[in-house]
DNA sequence: CAGTGGTCTAGACCACATC
DNA sequence: ATGTGGTCTAGACCACTGG
């Protein structure tokens, strides 16, 4: 069966048309690999269910098992399923994977222990974006957003304060009262109630002198150095989704980050 | 050939002895790529130099060429070799490579201009090293370091302030000349003047005020809130071989991390 | 043109999980 | 015993590079 399949047709294909430079070529795998993305982001299989498994998809696709295990291996490395051996592939989730929990965290205590902190919820407001994060998150100056501030306490004492700006249009019926009822992460709680996954981020770091009223909260003098972090998270397909500002006490504590 | 190799012998092997837990199990292909690794270590190969193509490996290990590549695809994923179709496998090397300029430098000017900075030596000390520099870099403590200043400016301004301690033993004949001569990244300098490679690093941030010191260097007033970057450098087999502390003004610039 | 890495296939077998 | 992902092989063919 030498792939008579409707994904292989959507192959180099291109009669002697005139399209010079670009790639023209997209490996078969690669194919597969963005279908199975639209189908995770059209929800077809629910975070930590089983995906089917590759022979299924390799019949369903048309291709050998061996292209379909290509574009899983590139699904797993973009940390969008994970693979358990005799077990099946799943829909990463943040709601579990123990392992992965420091993915989107990377503030650690300076004496190591690997201690998760604590979301204790300031308040929650509705508003409209100015245009900066506007921009970032690609909605019109004056979009609807919601906006919510939260200390992150590490063994009863707070050393992060987050401000953290959704789009009010994905995430109707946010109330502080389910934010504080849920346990676990954030990214957990979006996940769960409002089907937003967030898949990575770009962070920007400066340092800055603590204003008066975050310095309070963190229990610091105003104008100590706090690390600022600023956070855009995107769902698949690179859409934008949160805009995050971080204000950090890097007394006790770090931002760590591994280069490889 | 159903490998008679030698590689091969060292599979699960074991025969029946009292080994209760441990994997007890390599894939071929890990260890193909480990072998490789010590060959790199071993400078078998120089940096930007190609290693033997896939078949030709495959006949040295009396694997299959599936295999090998595995084991290649493994060693790309880490960045220690790069791969390019139609030419050859080569050694990865800070000398060239533009695309990964900033793989280990997270310094990026607000603006968006993707401008590489201007390296400008302060001094170059030898001395002993302290308990904690000794601690990270497995040394002894007062063993020799060689500690060279340097400050990086972006469009003729200083933006950062690198205190870099090195093992003297593994650093012979730095001298403040020589880092001024040379033309590129100080990884660069480091792999063709003293065979010592870097492959990946941690680091640590948090914000500090300026001594005054740093802060004449940097042209900020004392007390300002920077950046402090530590970071610690590995070789292959995770050996540290550099420790580095960075102020960074973070009044046009800021530090980048891309979440995955 | 020959040589390199890149893709795709097909099948055998191994390791792990579950029943 | 069955089904899952994981490894290994062998071979065909494609895309790119350079003589």
């Amino acid at each position: 069966m030498p792939r008579p399949s409707p994904a292989a047709t959507a192959k180099p294909a291109g009669g002697p048309a005139a399209l010079p430079a670009p790639p023209a070529f997209r490996p078969l795998y690669l194919q597969i690999k963005d279908l199975l993305v639209r189908s995770l982001d059209a929800r077809e299989w629910h975070p930590g269910e089983a995906i089917p498994s590759e022979p299924v998809l390799a019949a369903r696709f048309g291709v050998s098992q061996g292209t379909v295990r290509k574009a899983i291996d590139a699904l797993a490395a973009d940390n969008l399923v994970v693979r358990r051996q005799g077990k099946g592939t799943f829909v990463a989730t943040h709601t579990e994977e123990a392992h992965s929990t420091f993915r989107f965290l990377h503030i650690r205590r300076d004496d190591g222990v690997d201690e998760y902190p604590a979301s204790r919820i300031v308040d929650v407001k509705r508003g409209k974006s100015g245009d900066e994060v506007a921009r970032l998150l690609g909605l019109a100056p004056g979009d609807a957003v919601v906006v919510v501030r939260r200390l992150l306490d590490w063994d009863g004492a707070a050393a992060v304060l987050d401000e953290i700006t959704l789009p009010a249009a994905l995430f109707r019926g946010l109330t502080r009262a389910k934010l504080a009822a849920y346990e676990g992460s954030m990214y957990g709680f979006f996940e769960t109630a409002f089907g937003v996954r967030m898949i990575a981020a770009h962070e920007r770091l400066k340092a800055v002198a603590a204003p008066a009223e975050a310095a309070a909260l963190l229990g610091v003098a105003p104008g100590t150095p706090l690390l600022e972090v600023d956070r855009v998270a995107f769902t698949y397909g690179g859409r934008p989704v949160e805009f995050r500002r971080g204000l950090c006490s890097t007394t006790r504590h770090h931002y760590f980050n591994a280069l490889g």
